[in-house]
DNA sequence: CAGTCCTCCTGTCGGC
DNA sequence: TGCCGACAGGAGGACT
């Protein structure tokens, strides 16, 4: 489910509650989530601090005192929640032993936070801080949109050659990192270009060297747009986290296509109506006429 | 190799 | 009301 902007809102909600204090005690309900959690999970953690809650794509990251990294990834349907101590324990309050919520944190000051996953599509695991960035799901993976590092460039290079449909490119993790099925369709919308085109037909065949096209330059503006303002959205979200029962990431705002099918195409002076195809076994939503 | 399909798991929703 | 199929924000492995 969360892609990037949900984490990173998670990651912000989290923050002040997680970073500096020492874990001091770890429920963990079975032994895996979507792969078996490292031998002697809670036991590593019990007693660490994790210094800083850092994000990478759609991971989040808890850098240990031991330098370890906790790296934690929510799959379709992950949350957590916050629990403050002696927030008031009733019924339908979560206190972390409902069916699905698999692992809780608790720090030294008693706020709890409670790992909930229906699906159990999230993982958690272990790894070496130096180690982090060259083994396992961050090996591969493509630059962070919203970081100095992304540009019309990058992304032409790494869409070079690629025959695949845009949208199926876009959700390629080594493209680009956190993009997932609703931010691909709504920067495909923003930038006006059809999920079906062929990836390749953003780069200039010319080879190297040429500027990118102003497509790929469209592209680029609308990814990191329609991330950063997601996130602003997220973040005013977080003034909820604390009270009613404190879950995190699972705001949803105005999507411009995501789930509108059938719906007219909202930009100015377009008189098309958004339409549901099937791409990759995924829904698409875009706007036949405007998105070419 | 690249691209596409399938699968893991549970919950919810719409149609009949 | 109840049952059943379709679908859900991810990602890796199998297949072509």
């Amino acid at each position: 489910m969360p892609e990037l902007p949900e984490v990173e809102t998670i990651r912000q909600g989290l923050m002040p509650v997680l970073e500096g204090q020492p874990i001091t005690h770890v429920v963990q309900r079975r032994p895996d989530l979507r792969y078996p959690l490292p031998q002697r999970f809670a036991a590593r953690l019990k007693g660490r601090r994790i210094e800083r809650l850092g994000r990478r794509g759609k991971y989040l990251l808890g850098f240990l005192d031991d330098g370890m990294v906790l790296v934690m990834h929510l799959g379709m349907s992950g949350r957590f929640t916050i629990v403050k101590p002696g927030a008031a324990a009733g019924l339908g309050s979560p206190n972390g032993s409902g069916p699905h919520d698999h692992i809780v944190f608790e720090v030294e000051d008693g706020t709890r936070v409670i790992f909930t996953d229906p699906r159990r599509f999230g993982f958690m695991d272990l790894v070496p801080e130096p180690s982090l960035e060259t083994t396992g799901p961050l090996k591969a993976m493509g630059p962070e949109p919203l970081g100095n590092g992304f540009s019309a460039a990058l992304l032409s290079q790494a869409l070079r050659g690629k025959r695949a449909p845009l949208k199926a490119a876009l959700l390629d993790q080594r493209v680009v990192a956190g993009l997932g099925n609703i931010y691909v369709c709504e920067a495909l919308y923003r930038a006006g270009l059809s999920p079906r085109r062929q990836a390749e037909t953003l780069v200039s065949k010319a080879a190297r060297r040429q500027p990118p096209t102003a497509r790929a330059e469209r592209l680029t503006r609308a990814i990191r747009d329609v991330l950063t303002d997601a996130i602003a959205a997220g973040g005013s979200t977080l003034r909820d986290y604390a009270h009613a029962d404190g879950g995190l990431g699972y705001f949803q705002h105005g999507f411009a296509v995501y789930d509108r099918d059938g719906e007219p195409c909202s930009r100015a002076g377009c008189r098309g109506t958004i339409k549901r195809i099937v791409q990759s076994n995924r829904s698409t939503f875009y706007c036949p006429h405007c998105q070419r």
